[in-house]
DNA sequence: CGAATATATCGACGAATGTCAATAGATGGA
DNA sequence: TCCATCTATTGACATTCGTCGATATATTCG
């Protein structure tokens, strides 16, 4: 019932997505959403979100010793999962802070039914 | 205020994980759920699980046309989504049929909040 | 049985990914 | 201004991933 123009999912550039279950997605909406369920696929970057998710904001140097991993790789991530739109930083001094978007979270999570 | 005790997203073998907001993730838990965004991370497995989803039962067979690819990218797609468990499997005569499994993208919906 | 068809597996290939050491850039304090 | 500190970038490396042709396996039909 619900057609392509309905309850659409609202993403970063452009429009995207009904329901998976709705009707089939088109290549370049497939295209978006895979890029955002990517950046969830990998260990570190879940428990690096859940870590800032957790709290309301965190610097990126309170990040290295609960992940375990390098200075660099915490910056890899930070970055994959801001260019995904999951996070926002903001520099505050020397200091990056972290926050979730949580309208991101929940364009996820409705693109799953 | 929800304790790692309750509220937790059962996934396939073990018990896994509040959702991200509640409580950090630890490892397994972590390794458990990225293995499954993982699966979505991809356009052609995505629009493949649209295809199953937008109907109730989809034959491999008619996989390959509207996705555009290969005998073998098709079924090796199927049974990445399968192995996640996000879609199950009959096998009728020479034919093998594909269903969604509703319970596992919820528990993935929960998972993200 | 033998031919035809649907699916799975294997092998190979290029591309993308996660990781870290080294280095560069930015910021605040002495 | 100079140094200490926090973050981002670069370069390199091994690993994983997506893809397809070729082949193997399974099943139905004559």
């Amino acid at each position: 019932m619900a057609t392509r123009s309905r309850n659409l999912i609202q993403l970063s550039d452009g429009v995207c997505c009904a329901p998976l279950q709705s009707s089939p997605l088109e290549e370049d909406e497939a295209a978006e959403l895979a890029m955002l369920f990517a950046a969830l696929g990998d260990p570190v970057r879940l428990r690096l979100l859940s870590l800032i998710a957790a709290h309301d904001e965190v610097c990126s140097c309170d990040l290295e010793e609960p992940l375990g991993k390098s200075q660099p790789t915490v910056s890899h991530h930070t970055k994959a999962l801001a260019d995904a739109g999951l996070i926002i930083g903001e520099k505050r001094g020397r200091w990056m802070f972290w926050r979730v978007v949580p309208d991101r979270l929940a364009a996820l999570r409705a693109a799953l039914g």
